[in-house]
DNA sequence: TTGTATGCGTTATCAG
DNA sequence: CTGATAACGCATACAA
């Protein structure tokens, strides 16, 4: 008996199927076509074709830049083109071929595409966390250049950990990134090796050094503590605490901070916290500070939760602040100025950070090889001591 | 003459190669090794091999599977199985191919191997934004336990906006994610077509819905907003003020409020901001309040930045909390806490919505269907009246 | 402006 | 346990 050719109605469209004996069809059938227009596989010859048919009755096959050409009626680098470079294509070619991608519903695979030609669109983003919103906003802002620039971040968080950070890198890099954008200028030996062999734009962050593997965008925490100091000493203050968390950076920033003093012939009592900090670590330190009995008129904390804690801490224990105490942040740009309405801080850009890291990647991308490889991005000394 | 064969000591291994001409030549030539014994191209017939020697003298060519394997002397399947599945290769094989792969330095072409195995080990998260570490803390604890499970994270931020999470959506698929996590339940006609479309496994979160596209994670937002008002209500206030910015999960926490007011008989007033609240726009609202002449006992706000706003705001104008005035903000698990002594704020946690993502993703890419397609994590009720 | 032939580096499949 | 072969989907090089 004749088969009979039928028609399946889904929620997206119509889709005819042709039942197999030649029989006489009507319409188009996207999918026998692409099946039957296949060179022939030695072990399909004759065999029915693969449409394997799921569940709802749609194939699952994926629809690809060869079949928008098929029912374009053009070839499958014109499909291409007409995706990548639609300037080149003539206007008609160009209808043809958005209407066949509508169609059928075509999704680029760019990892074809980046695997033939080595350019994966995809830059690499290694932060500690991003819980914190510390580098967060970096992030936040490098994603935003890169994706107006048809770029796509991966996210690698490393923990603040130096062996999580080399497992990390070594994922991304084996997605071969375009580019890679790090936090701090420490890495293992290893880690330099992988980045220099990749021979991709790097991006060091958040800290300066004179070598960087290929650029950093940072600033300077021995600085920042120095200006810290310098504004409390101008300020009048004589006996100092500092509140610092353990991590490198936030290590020279303190640092920084009995430099300058030891400078002016002062010194100060430290207490150190975990990484990162946080405001409940700096309660617990104002706390223990307090309870050892020491009086400072000024807190320097290496960084803005910190000092928010000590302000909290205060609160609860009946410290004014700036009356009875002096507390002095680091870190925010944009949130410092609300903390805490007498809250001192030293800001940097984090968004900056973000966008220069960008433009410096986009531009080394595009053969314009940035004039600065080092991008020192400053930071200033915020007062408030009123509203 | 006889064309002899060499053998050369490495800090490695021995590594086996005969010269070409009879030549004298001694020590190692990976790369010429690589490029002769290439099968010849057309186009290269008897021309220079295309080493692209670069600057530092070493080739640019990729060291590919296909290398390790010459120089491991096994096929190059055996390679790729030796690192992906090293349980089923032989340990001397196994020590072999580590050699080789350290020798040279190779890093494996993730883009290859999806490709082929149309599995890229590769999860979108698609979040508004992750400055504010509103979604930050999820996006991190999905992105810990998916690298646990060897999967990384494209980062996509859509910014609040529905045309752009469509073009983040679409660049993301491109990229062919084994599964994709999204904020929220509402989504463009276009994204739920294209999500389906996609046939994997797809997170949405931060609401529930009985209608998931996929699965859903998430907590009720008219409840957090009636929770909110009986716990003020039970505390005995009776004139409200509502601070609310105007997303839609925003909306529905202040319609949630209003509601139970209603129901009891009360009314508030309504302030709106923009999204995403913050402190600063927390304290505008406020202020305005009071400039208005409200005078309400209790001041719900959407957001904890929000209520952040209010109380520094109110310290500002002498407006104490919660003496003059009670506070109830929204949203921070861990950091409500510290935020002020005396904040009350609904509370629910984050990272649990990552975390239970994650695993919902695992369970489905590993074909254990998870029992439970739509999640309530659910939110508590947090009182601080003192510390 | 469009098309043809080829290969990117890996893994699925099947064979030993 | 190991290997030969082919294919994933696209863009480059060159030709028309």
């Amino acid at each position: 008996m004749a088969v009979l050719a039928f028609e399946i109605a889904t929620h997206a469209a119509l889709l005819r199927f042709r039942a197999k004996d030649g029989i006489d069809s009507v319409g188009i059938d996207f999918w026998n076509m692409k099946a039957s227009m296949k060179k022939p596989k030695t072990s399909d010859m004759g065999s029915v074709p693969d449409l394997r048919v799921e569940g709802d009755g749609r194939p699952s096959a994926n629809v690809t830049l060869t079949d928008v050409a098929r029912v374009a009626g053009v070839s499958p680098i014109t499909v291409s083109r007409a995706i990548n470079r639609p300037d080149i294509v003539s206007s008609r070619t160009l209808k043809q071929v958005t209407q066949a991608i509508e169609r059928i519903g075509y999704v680029p695979n760019l990892l074809a595409g980046a695997l033939r030609s080595n350019r994966t669109r995809l830059v690499a983003a290694i932060v500690p966390s991003i819980g914190t919103s510390m580098f967060a906003e970096a992030v936040e802002a490098l994603s935003d250049r890169l994706s107006e620039a048809g770029y796509e971040v991966l996210l690698g968080l490393s923990g603040f950990n130096q062996v999580h950070e080399d497992e990390i890198l070594s994922a991304a890099l084996s997605r071969k990134p375009d580019a890679i954008f790090l936090t701090g200028i420490q890495h293992s030996a290893w880690a330099r090796k992988q980045l220099l062999a990749a021979r991709i734009p790097v991006v060091e962050s958040w800290d300066l050094t004179p070598s960087p593997i290929d650029m950093v965008v940072g600033f300077s925490h021995d600085g920042s503590g120095r200006a810290a100091a310098r504004h409390l000493l101008s300020k009048g203050y004589r006996r100092f605490a500092v509140i610092a968390a353990t991590d490198h950076r936030a290590l020279q920033r303190r640092d920084g901070f009995l430099a300058e003093l030891e400078d002016q012939g002062t010194k100060a009592a430290v207490i150190l916290t975990h990484t990162p900090g946080s405001l409940e670590l700096g309660r617990n330190a104002f706390a223990q500070l307090l309870e050892d009995g020491i009086q400072p008129e000024a807190v320097f904390c290496t960084s803005d939760p910190l000092a928010q804690g000590v302000i909290i801490e205060g609160q609860v224990r009946g410290v004014s602040v700036p009356g009875d105490i002096a507390v002095m942040g680091f870190g925010d740009f944009s949130f410092a100025a609300h903390i805490h309405p007498t809250l001192s801080t030293v800001r940097f850009d984090r968004r900056q950070i973000g966008r220069i890291a960008a433009e410096a990647i986009l531009a080394e991308l595009n053969g314009m090889p940035s004039v600065e490889r080092i991008v020192d991005i400053g930071f200033t000394v915020m007062e408030r001591e009123s509203t």
